[in-house]
DNA sequence: CAAGCGTGGCC
DNA sequence: TGGCCAAGCTT
């Protein structure tokens, strides 16, 4: 009978991480971020991942490296041309203070981006978990990382709930001082990939022998949240090789600046070019796009060249409507 | 500390 | 089809 890991033992925490790093260096997917350590493009990563899909980050990240090489491109760039390449990745305010950070960065400290989680944590858009990851994955600081996986990792190895500062505290105490960076990386790919939420796939995980709950269900608690329904017209204005766009009002609170079709009267009964579902953070939207005219009340509305548009921070709605009517690559 | 912030892919 | 997220941070 295999014993569940005991972290006041330390041949328990020792067989843990070089179980854990031996699997993590024979199974871990291969992406760009890991073939560097040039700390800029690691935060630029962590920033880009934060709540986001691998699969999604991918494709904006080798464009956003190639627009912004350097800390410095990315602080000189104006903050339209830097939402323009986060357009479709979402929680926007996550490029407005990366943009910031590297201003700071590029002014403050002649582009040296801070070596340390403890300066790094002062930046705008880095929190304890960022600030860990960069220093740790990039400098090889030995500071533990908790974002969801590696709660749920921890929480089902030792088969309680570790609340606040605990989960941090017990992290750090499994962490391998050597290699922080491929530990920590480690920890969240096997909650990624193995110790998935759900039912995770015990067979596989390389850690299972010294897991307090393996292969027992747990039942997530069911979070109530039901998305508020709700539906809106929008206007497709197309002038040869141009389209009417419009820009959110700077003081906004929500997506302030970014660039979308004018809103269509409502009373239009003819049948729509497209319809769309969309879900933003509390509601799902029902979307229909009709082509027309101009319309009376367009307030900061611009008649936008088709191949201009990519230059636009444009909402994710925007561009999925563009993208699904053949206006946008 | 809970709420707010976006999106596209997956089962 | 549609509910459920995913490498958090700020307020």
């Amino acid at each position: 009978m295999p014993h569940a890991i005991d972290l006041t033992k330390p041949t328990h925490t020792r067989s843990f991480r070089r179980n854990l790093l031996t699997w993590y260096r024979e199974h871990q997917r291969s992406l760009p971020w890991r073939k560097t350590r040039d700390p800029y493009r690691i935060w630029v990563s962590e920033i880009m991942l934060q709540q986001t899909r691998v699969a999604a980050v991918l494709e904006h990240y080798k464009r956003f490296l190639k627009k912004f090489p350097t800390v410095r491109h990315l602080a000189f760039a104006t903050e339209a041309e830097v939402l323009a390449a986060w357009s479709g990745l979402g929680y926007y305010r996550r490029a407005r203070m990366l943009h910031r950070a590297a201003k700071l960065v590029a002014t403050e400290r002649s582009g040296r981006v801070p070596q340390t989680a403890a300066e790094l944590r002062i930046l705008p858009g880095i929190g304890r978990y960022t600030a860990n990851a960069i220093a740790s994955i990039a400098f090889g600081e030995p500071v533990a990382v908790v974002d969801g996986n590696v709660e749920r990792v921890l929480e089902r190895l030792l088969q309680k709930k570790l609340s606040g500062e605990i989960v941090w505290r017990t992290a750090q105490a499994l962490l391998d001082l050597t290699s922080p960076g491929d530990f920590n990386q480690a920890m969240m790919e096997l909650g990624a990939t193995i110790c998935i939420p759900g039912v995770p796939l015990c067979y596989d995980c390389p850690i299972k022998k010294q897991c307090a709950s393996r292969g027992m269900e747990r039942k997530e608690p069911p979070i109530p949240g039901k998305r508020m329904r709700r539906s809106s017209s929008l206007l497709l204005v197309r002038r040869r090789d141009a389209i009417l766009l419009q820009q959110r009002a700077h003081n906004e609170r929500f997506m302030p600046g970014m660039w979308e079709l004018p809103e269509a009267a409502s009373e239009i009964a003819r049948e729509p070019l497209l319809r769309v579902k969309h879900s933003i953070t509390t509601s799902d939207w029902s979307v229909s796009v009709f082509s027309g005219p101009v319309p009376r009340l367009a307030l900061k509305t611009h008649l936008v060249p088709l191949a201009g548009v990519s230059q636009l921070p444009i909402t994710g709605l925007t561009r999925k409507i563009l993208r699904k009517l053949n206006l946008l690559s």
